[in-house]
DNA sequence: TAGGTGCTGCGAACGGTTCGCGATAGCGTC
DNA sequence: GACGCTATCGCGAACCGTTCGCAGCACCTA
């Protein structure tokens, strides 16, 4: 018996489930590696690739800064960890999960949501345009509810 | 008797609209600046700063790099002026027209539409989550119907 | 426990954009 | 018209986020 969650499951749930798909694919699960892992998990959110290297600001092991960058597009490509564009500044990455984005301009908030409360926007975008949207890399940008109100601009 | 336009209308016609919109902020109409906009009109369409610098490959006038940059910022304040971002690379610019933007991850296809064509759109958003969309400065990234179909991968 | 090879960590380079600064030239004023 | 104020230019250097090259290291398999 499992308690239902309140955000979309991770794709992987442990360092270990990582690390079996790491050397599936002829790689090696390396003390890099692990720190970037480590952070992600730690973090369990959007962080860049300059904060992964820091370790949270030292809060955990630091690590070489290109061998982050390295080390994300690999787990990218194994499906582990994915990265969001949001408005100017770094790209920020996080384990695969199925989120989308939305940001608003206002107050720069970031609100992920599970990936099927868009279904009805993505169903009127392919109506009217028969574009299939993911917001996923880049997120629906524009003013939230507080931002956006009739009594409370700035 | 007008004919009815295929696009949104540009929210300043001519260069002598500008010309006046510069000087009311006290600002000149200096060769540099009208280099930007005779590349602007001449293109109409999405244009980075260098090709804007470049004179669109030495077809017309070409200009400091950092002083189109400077001159789109403020050709942006005066509303004469928007940019958009499409997925990674240079910053887009256009001249301001109430136009939004989708944008194919398959085939790098970018379709310019009214913005009153995304209305439904937005609505879905803001019934779902409260936000007000805007795709002007960041546009919807997906698949399009051709990149999405289902005999036609790749 | 040894070997090969995937990966590291460093530095340098990249593309896009911004900044600092002395020189230039628009434009309102006389 | 010429004058002068000052917005703007054009150049170079700096910036940020990211990628690349390379020599040496260490993970993993046999």
């Amino acid at each position: 018996m499992t308690v239902a969650p309140r955000r979309a499951a991770l794709k992987f749930e442990s360092v270990d489930d990582i690390a079996a798909a790491i050397r599936d694919g002829g790689g090696r699960l390396t003390a890099a590696r692990r720190i970037v892992l480590d952070v992600l998990f730690a973090a369990d959110g959007l962080v860049s690739a300059e904060a992964i290297a820091g370790g949270l600001d030292g809060r955990m092991m630091t690590s070489d800064l290109s061998s982050v960058y390295r080390n994300l597009e690999r787990l990218e490509e194994l499906g582990v960890v994915r990265h969001v564009h949001l408005d100017h500044g770094p790209g920020l990455y996080t384990l695969e999960r199925d989120t989308e984005y939305l940001m608003c301009e206002g107050c720069r908030r970031v609100d992920p949501v599970d990936a099927a409360r868009l279904d009805d926007v993505r169903s009127a975008i392919r109506d009217a345009f028969g574009y299939h949207a993911r917001f996923s890399h880049f997120p629906i940008v524009g003013l939230c509810a507080d931002c956006a109100g009739p009594r409370k601009p700035g």
